[in-house]
DNA sequence: TTATGAAAATGACATTTGTCATATTTTTAA
DNA sequence: TTAAAAATATGACAAATGTCATTTTCATAA
């Protein structure tokens, strides 16, 4: 399997380089060290994965990406980085690379690439951990979790879509008391004060 | 490496068997057919990864995946399925699974067991593909486009967090009574009724 | 049928909330 | 320094909220 490695730091490539060529089935094609370069490269060699630094002088690991999958739509490209920023790991995913994972994670880099070529795609736990953030978040969730029934989870959902009680209460054919009274019981349940609480805790735990 | 697979098609984990036994470095532990058994099995054997269909007889792999994910918080477990569901797929990482991979793709569970033992997580493209689509625009929070300063977003933020006003008053070393003023400025300028809307306006924006 | 319990409603009450008009204080500019 | 502005505060008020004790309603198991 044939790999080009970009990355600024020269020895950070060399090492990379090393270890990889280590495992026996990985050749390094060459090394390269900033986007332009890396577009170049990959014209020339076609290889079957490209190992890419994110924060690069002159034109960064994404731009290059970007610029490399437009054109050759398999290109499968491993971003390779120091950071786990929400802003690169989105990006990352929209352009279409096959990953992003930590440059310290030594021994987790000759894997990764044999996962990406099988046709996988693979993220560092690090990242990983923050995409659950990013996701829209499905309005199916556990209520039995916390302990409270179905009637109970529509009124959390209903207040927190900002709805006031009377509206609750219209929207659920209740009369405003009842509607006060469940709410009374779910914040006890939760361990909640008021309504407010009772939004922010669903949106934090949804 | 150690791995217990469970699947409720016998046919299938034995082929699966097979083929990771065939790499050398990846010994079954065990076999099981369903969510229970899932569970009894890890209690058994800690293996190293868990391979575990999504869709089964009684407790599906999610339910039994979350349960031992509770109990052991660093348990690998890759899902091995048929379906990109978008419901399975982010029930999958919400739940902290390593990985989500297609059954079909036979050649590359073994390198994706290699870069979940590694510490990676791994994703088919089939099931990549589909997450852009289910990201949060900007994970940038833009107050001035709500037209509100920083004083101001403080407060929303603190609303957000669940205080109420004498609370925040406290955070913020202002008279309860300014806080209020102010919270009705905001709820103004965002065209809200209340704090819990302004909560829920800042969850469904940040 | 009755009785039993869950679901829904009521009324009373103290607090909190949001609004507004109007001070007071602090900062800034001239 | 003074004048204008902003930031902060006050007090009053109506509405909404949360709690609680007590009913009423209603389905259904016995």
């Amino acid at each position: 399997m044939n790999v080009i490695i970009v990355d600024d730091d020269q020895l950070v490539s060399m090492s990379i380089k090393t270890i990889l060529e280590a495992t026996g089935d990985i050749t390094v094609a060459d090394i390269g060290k900033n986007g332009e370069e890396a577009i170049k490269l990959y014209e020339q060699y076609k290889p079957d994965i490209l190992l890419m630094d994110i924060r690069m002088e002159g034109m960064t690991g994404l731009e290059a990406g970007a610029k490399i999958i437009e054109k050759h739509p398999d290109a499968k490209i491993l971003f390779l980085t120091t950071f786990s920023d929400d802003e690169y790991i989105i990006k990352s995913i929209h352009i279409g690379a096959k990953g992003y994972i930590l440059k310290q994670a030594f021994e987790s880099i000759a894997p990764a690439i044999n996962s990406v070529y099988n046709g996988q795609t693979v993220f560092g736990d690090e990242i990983m951990n923050k995409i659950p953030n990013l996701i829209n978040k499905q309005p199916t969730i556990n209520f039995e979790e916390w302990n409270i029934n179905e009637k109970e989870f529509e009124i959390v959902r209903l207040v927190a879509e900002g709805l006031n009680n009377k509206e609750i209460a219209g929207e659920l054919y209740l009369s405003e008391g009842t509607v006060r009274n469940y709410l009374s019981t779910i914040l006890e349940k939760l361990n909640l004060r008021d309504r407010t609480q009772l939004a922010c805790f669903y949106y934090k735990h949804i």
